[in-house]
DNA sequence: TTGTACGCGTTATCAC
DNA sequence: GTGATAACGCGTACAA
């Protein structure tokens, strides 16, 4: 049960000051070679460590970097996690993370604390659904005021100015659909979002606009809006028992597999009746009978990214306002469900 | 870019000494009335916070605690960081999130970080697959014999005495067999790990045990040892192709869903030829077609017993050495992939 | 070459 | 009823 040992007790130990212990140790050289050899010795045999907690009331900054995303039970967001604590621990920065459970007030009372506790230097997050319903961001304004950086990922709002890493939701989308229509997919089905969730407003669109430029319509009835999880089943049987269509691009994974699912259970063929493809390069595709084609949307990458953003800022003392967005290309992985022809 | 106001800014401005606006905002009754509120009043109009860093130095405690698991990537790891997360925030903790990466290194860096600089309070751990290979417990020794409380979950060792939550590895593997032998399987593999791993070894032998006891033989052929996920389809391939066996039993998601993956390409039909179940309650067998029979590990339960424990021991000031091992019952849910008869 | 003194923000004790 | 002081552990400017 030894208590840990602090300048302190060295000086002691060795009857020199405090002062003299501290210099050896960072090898100042006002320091005489053989007290500071002593007082390494010493430090090495008794394992000492600076308090991290001195240090950081010392500098104002405590080398904790919060993560606050909305959910952890997606492949996504866990992805993300791995991405920003690999560059964070390798840059000596650790990492809290808080997950808002999509929750509004769960996100500030979170940013809140951490902020004003001066618990971390800066955050990371990507908003709650319930955060965009609302519109309101008057919490992250508030931490940039004060002088906390801030980096956005995914699900972000152009409403707040700050560093933003993002996917080309759009670009990934248009990919998708393209790819299907180049296998001869005609009338190609999209189960989404509420729009209000900002990437799915933007593969929407991205959906749309590739349609468009291939000549074929849009058709509303082959767009499915699911509000919740929880009726995402209901939702896509009746899109299965009401329409025929010869291809399903999925906003997630969840979205896709069971629309696979549902497909299966109605008779149908994948890829050859019907092919898929959804977003997120996650374990549920992969490992989905047929294995599903994915928009990777490189969750890892995005995560080391916005940790070195974040890291980059905290540390350039010069306040330079100059924010940048940093877009991650998604590729297309292809698998079996659009394996045609 | 307002900075952090401090006790020593209210008092400056409202011509007071720094104690009386401290005893002020704790509700002290040796402050005056009227003091008080005036300070209380400028404290909330100007969204006073108590430093936290300050009052760490002073206490000599974080409120911080760490969790270190091997793996992020695992529905099973993820669910366990949402449970450990909900209870440390409900009691005021933070969590610190440390990845091994299934890496010793790795974990013997952290842990030795985040104990010397005194950067948590205490830890949850589950152990890396090196980590149990090499089967030296020398970090995690060290951090106890500092006075940090330790809690393990899941991936345990009897070498370490300390505070643990597992779940009944060798009760679900049996309840798990016996349920297949009861629906008529008589032929039954299984797919697991190496016996270092410790829930891979208790798994084994609850299947084992399930066997004897409905006098079915083991045989050695229908047991795959796979040592790393990459060689996983192989081996499980092997299995199919040179053995007949009416049902499967893996030690993880994984598994199961490439044991029914290659079942299915073999033109076996599921539940009808064989039967399926696999460890761990993720979304991985629940969105699988068919949906797969699943040891449900309940991940949150652990993570929310974890920290309560933890918790518990950093604010009991008694230094009882009871440590305590709390059990998780698993349960097995029912899916398709055993609906026979 | 070494030691003293101060400050980081807070709380608790004690003096007035 | 209010204020001064010490302490937590460290780093650093300055004094010796």
């Amino acid at each position: 049960m030894k208590r840990k040992i602090t300048l302190k007790d060295i000086a002691k130990e060795l009857d020199v000051s405090i002062s003299t212990v501290s210099k050896s140790l960072k090898n100042n050289p006002e320091i005489g070679e053989d007290t500071r050899q002593k007082v390494q010795a010493f430090a090495k045999l008794y394992n000492y460590k600076p308090n991290n907690i001195a240090v950081s009331l010392l500098n104002q900054r405590t080398k904790h970097i919060a993560l606050i995303i909305p959910e952890i039970t997606h492949d996504f967001f866990t992805t993300v996690l791995k991405g920003v604590e690999e560059v964070a621990h390798q840059r000596g920065y650790n990492v809290l993370v808080c997950v808002s459970n999509e929750s509004f007030e769960k996100e500030v009372l979170s940013m809140e604390m951490f902020a004003q506790g001066g618990i971390v230097d800066g955050f990371i997050i990507s908003l709650s659904k319930e955060t965009q319903l609302k519109d309101d961001y008057k919490h992250l304004v508030e931490v940039e005021n004060q002088g906390m950086p801030l980096v956005m990922i995914d699900r972000v709002t152009d409403k707040v100015i700050s560093d933003k890493v993002i996917v080309d939701d759009m670009r990934g989308a248009y990919t998708a659909v393209s790819h299907l229509v180049e296998k001869g997919c005609r009338r190609i089905a999209l189960i989404t979002t509420q729009d209000h969730i900002s990437v799915g407003y933007l593969r929407k669109e991205g959906y749309k606009k590739a349609l468009a430029d291939h000549d074929l319509a849009v058709a509303d009835a082959l767009i499915v809006t699911v509000d919740h999880v929880d009726e995402a089943e209901d939702k896509i049987r009746q899109l299965v028992t009401n329409e025929t269509f010869d291809a399903v691009l999925g906003v997630n994974e969840i979205f896709a597999v069971i629309a696979m699912k549902l497909l299966q259970e109605a008779g149908k063929r994948i890829p050859d009746e019907v092919a898929i493809i959804g977003f997120s390069d996650g374990k549920l595709l992969k490992y989905a009978t047929p294995s599903i084609t994915a928009v990777d949307q490189h969750g890892v990458e995005i995560g080391k990214a916005a940790a070195g953003m974040l890291i980059e800022r905290l540390e350039s003392d010069v306040t330079e306002e100059n924010f940048r967005t940093t877009v991650i290309t998604t590729s297309l992985v292809e698998r079996d469900s659009t394996n045609l022809n």
